[in-house]
RNA sequence: CGGGGUGUAGCGUAGCCCGGUUAUCGCGCCACGUUUGGGACGUGGAGGCCGCAGGUUCGAAUCCUGCCACCCCGACCA
């Protein structure tokens, strides 16, 4: 199989296709929209998903998990909640199947029609807050921290191999709490964390900010973003934190007792993070030759390739790396050696270049005499010959090295991709020649953020929390602003 | 969901307009031998409901109808 990959600069999404199916991280499946996540991608998401449920456990929350189908008039309940995912529900109406009148075909049991439809979860608010009504009675049993690991269902029109899938893995919190500012704080400390996640694991920086009414969660007061610039200048948004405020406790009748004895709505957060993830990943650090995964999420960070000639040459280097390979275990190194006769070196190292491993060793007879290996980076494409000696500790703090590499990288680029600009033409001509974040004034009302979208395809990816207040008048309506918000073109 | 395109072996493809022997080629796969510091070479071999279901015809990969999936562009969305 021809392993070439389409250049970036050529068709980026061609190329970002070929390599999520080359890289063997996920392939399409027979249901339309749905994909199977292979080995070595599941392999990736399962180090996400370790660190993120570590870093859930230590703020505090506790994993459940609540069912997949959910009663249609749950879902009803909150009325801009079922605005916003109405149009891309699946939804179970039978519950058995028959063979059909000629014997030739399975069909649907008519006579088994369900009396009140199931909704298969495009996410969980509803049939959480149901639970809830009944965990919560007084302000003791606050604040109550749940978050849960599951598959959600969005029937999506147009979809992407992680990037947008009909159905999806993810994870969501769903918090309840006493007061208002309480649940404010969880929702940007969530926020906080995703940041956190995203920039010290994925190596991928991003802008904290807040969105606007129209881009807000369905059901949310506010909703608090990470965007993420992608190589070829579009954003994606890689989390959200959302402050519910008291809907769902009033459609769902989520009442506690206070310390005074007063019956009041508690207050709500949710919060999530997905498999999109792994799409902002390749779509961050991958170069023309492959993926290139950040060492804290390489499922393999080092390979090990020997080179020989003969059985005897063979021998003898595996005797010289099973010895390394207990050093490197010892220092908590993932490492493979790939011993495998059946395959070429140059093989090899093309192989593992696609798919993103950090460091690779070769190492043959003429190693062995002189006490070295040769040592390639996957970030920078170089190799070196290093000596044997404490070849771990070389390795860990290149593991460091190349880790910190891609994140100074990406944000170098994300950095060089934001320009503040302070008129219409200008904001046009930026979209279209340089693309990235505009950084823009803006009048603060939905119907310039529509026109600016229909007549630019830009939307508004955040208010950036931490940025400065500076006044100044909207690029479109010359209207006042109290501060610049960050505009892109978005997956 | 609207517009456009594609579907032939694991992958990439020729053939389709203009129906007619055994469906083309490359990669990959299997066997044997030679090889092994950047995707090796030779010889031999296996592998196909031509996306699926109907229809037209003496005969369909080829023509017609319906469906499914994927890709691109819109509207929608994490």
């Amino acid at each position: 199989m021809s392993k070439k990959l389409t250049k970036r600069s050529e068709d980026y999404s061609k190329w970002y296709n070929e390599l999520v199916i080359k890289a063997d991280l996920a392939e399409n499946s027979g249901v339309r929209g749905m994909m199977v996540i292979k080995p070595y991608g599941y392999a990736i998401w399962e180090k996400m998903q370790a660190e993120l449920d570590r870093m859930f456990k230590e703020t505090g929350h506790e994993n459940a998990y609540f069912p997949l189908l959910i009663p249609k008039s749950y879902f009803s309940k909150e009325a801009s909640h079922v605005d916003g995912f109405a149009k891309e529900c699946a939804v179970v109406t039978h519950y058995r199947l028959k063979t059909s009148e000629d014997g030739k075909e399975i069909v649907v049991d008519e006579t088994a029609k369900l009396e009140e439809e199931l909704i298969v979860r495009p996410t969980s608010e509803t049939i959480i807050w149901d639970s809830y009504r009944k965990w919560i009675q007084s302000y003791r049993d606050l604040p109550l921290l749940i978050n849960q690991w599951s598959n959600v269902v969005r029937w999506e029109m147009r979809t992407r191999l992680f990037l947008r899938t009909a159905e999806f893995l993810w994870q969501e919190g769903h918090t309840a709490h006493v007061t208002k500012e309480e649940a404010l704080e969880e929702a940007l400390k969530m926020q906080g964390v995703y940041a956190d996640f995203a920039e010290n694991f994925m190596a991928m920086p991003v802008i904290k900010g807040e969105k606007t009414e129209s881009e807000r969660f369905a059901g949310a007061l506010s909703t608090y973003t990470i965007e993420a610039l992608m190589q070829d200048g579009k954003a994606l948004q890689a989390g959200t934190s959302h402050f519910l405020g008291q809907n769902f406790a009033k459609a769902f009748d989520v009442k506690f007792t206070t310390k005074e004895g007063k019956q009041e709505y508690v207050w709500a957060t949710s919060w999530g993070v997905s498999t999109r993830l792994m799409g902002a990943l390749v779509m961050t650090h991958s170069d023309d030759n492959g993926l290139v995964l950040p060492p804290n999420l390489a499922p393999i960070q080092l390979v090990i390739v020997p080179i020989y000639r003969s059985d005897e040459q063979l021998d003898a280097i595996n005797n010289r790396v099973n010895e390394m390979i207990t050093e490197f275990k010892d220092k908590g190194i993932s490492v493979k050696y790939d011993n495998r006769t059946t395959y070429k070196p140059g093989w090899k190292f093309a192989e593992y270049e696609l798919k993103g491993v950090p460091l690779r060793i070769a190492i043959g007879p003429r190693d062995l005499e002189n006490g070295t290996v040769e040592l390639a980076r996957r970030d920078t494409l170089t190799k070196e010959i290093v000596k044997q000696d404490n070849i771990a500790d070389t390795i860990n703090d290149l593991l460091l090295e190349i880790q910190d590499n891609l994140f100074k990288k990406a944000l170098n680029f994300r950095e060089e991709s934001i320009t503040k600009v302070n008129d219409f033409d200008e904001f046009k001509e930026v979209l279209n020649s340089k693309g990235g974040f505009v950084l823009a004034h803006w009048d603060g009302t939905s119907e310039t953020e529509d026109q600016i979208k229909n007549l630019t395809k830009a939307t508004i990816r955040c208010i950036p929390l931490d940025s400065d207040k500076e006044e100044g008048i909207c690029v479109f309506s010359g209207k006042k602003s109290k501060q610049r918000v960050l505009f892109a073109k978005a997956y």
